[in-house]
DNA sequence: CGGGACTTTGATCCTTATCAACTTATGTGG
DNA sequence: CCACATAAGTTGATAAGGATCAAAGTCCCG
């Protein structure tokens, strides 16, 4: 069988735009060819879920486009988003019984579905996927335990100062690639300001409050709801310890 | 070379505690007796640090005995707890260049050490090996983001209520294994007041008082500093929510 | 334009941090 | 073995940061 097409028709991975970032960027042209046998190309549309938190773990993903949340809640329903996924992240647990947390997208989505068991069957017979995954799980793990420091001990300002560069940072790759600076000075927020609160365990009025305060100093403009302009980044980092 | 032993002397590892649990639970006797060539023993007094946040990655580790913290701290240098090890659990960053956290231990520990680039050639050529680890990643990854529910959305006496059950969890395989009720009801504390403080983003003094108001309240009991008992399990999973 | 969702702003309250004093353990040398 | 020193933990008083409750303002999309 020619590895560029399979039967569910042409292989998408030759023209993927996280061809060479994702879990998949060191499989040789056959491997990427089973891969595509058994994953298939998914839009999701702002706002839609993909997996719940404590069902089957029966999906596992790569996210192509767009910017996915995880979240879970307290018995007494208030959310905590746990973190965001964003384009060549790795969505899902392999070797899992359950779904850990709930997936949604924030934006407009593309993402790369597999059944979990065929994409366990994959890896465990291609060490060298296991090994992008593994380098992705450990780094990701490092990112979550720095997100713990911001939750565990910051104030509010700092943890909202600590956000906006993360998500100028993370953003970057996507737009524009100033090698120089490479997180743009301006970006839209793929969050609202619920979600913003809920990222970082404050309240929505608490966030407001810190915008318009870091807005008053002279840190960053908002032109929109959505739209930041960071026009001091060193002071924001200051801020953010 | 019999692969019961090596340079560095006999092979530790068919003795090991954690031989069934760590990562190198599925590897042959060949196999592991590679492993003990390049790995070695060394035991921990409590509060011996063995890692330190932002130095090169030289070691890693697997727990086989004892509890080890990982930390970091925040510029003005309040310290926040990332991680409790217990045994069977591995320590480090492979394939990483720098070191996220310090590691300390909490009590006499006992470890079982190997040089980063040693490991990291060892586990690319073991696929076995590799999977554990990413398994145990992933659990790993788990466990830290319920953490920050706990840390994002919870309060003082919800805290310390999980941080019991955890704990009690966490140390139950260790002690006797009764399987109709796994967990202890009786158990050592490996941490300190300030250190649980650290755990669970609170000050000491906030600890203190909910340990009071628990005791007060008849849901566990305080022998000693480093001893509890818990007297009413249901009643602390329903604080915990 | 008009309605609904999202956001900002204001007033007040509550939890937890902070500061300070006191108590209880741990350990050391006379 | 006891007295004293030091570290660890508890308790109390006060303050501050953020939550909560309430209302007004703004944006967006039909």
């Amino acid at each position: 069988m020619d590895a560029n097409t399979t039967e569910r028709g042409v292989n998408f991975c030759h023209s993927c735009a996280i061809r060479n970032r994702a879990i998949c960027a060191d499989l040789d042209n056959e491997e990427i060819g089973m891969l595509n046998a058994i994953g298939r190309r998914r839009r999701l549309k702002a706002g839609e879920q993909i997996l719940w938190e404590g069902d089957d773990a029966v999906l596992v993903a790569n996210v192509i486009e767009g910017v996915m949340k995880l979240s879970t809640q307290t018995s007494d329903g208030k959310e905590q988003i746990l973190g965001l996924s964003y384009p060549s992240d790795f969505l899902g647990r392999p070797f899992g019984q359950t779904t850990p947390y709930g997936v949604e997208a924030l934006t407009d989505a593309h993402v790369c579905v597999f059944q979990r068991s065929d994409f366990d069957r994959f890896a465990r017979e291609h060490p060298k996927l296991e090994h992008k995954l593994l380098e992705r799980t450990l780094t990701e793990l490092d990112r979550t335990r720095r997100w713990m420091l911001l939750l565990g001990r910051m104030n509010a300002e700092q943890k909202l100062a600590s956000f906006l560069l993360e998500t100028a940072d993370r953003l970057a790759p996507a737009s524009c690639s100033f090698i120089a600076d490479e997180a743009p000075v301006h970006f839209e927020l793929p969050l609202a300001r619920q979600q913003i609160a809920d990222v970082l365990g404050l309240t929505i009025e608490t966030v407001s409050r810190q915008f318009t305060k870091m807005k008053k100093e002279g840190l960053i403009d908002l032109p929109s709801r959505r739209e930041v302009t960071i026009l001091d980044r060193q002071a924001l980092e200051d801020r953010a310890e």
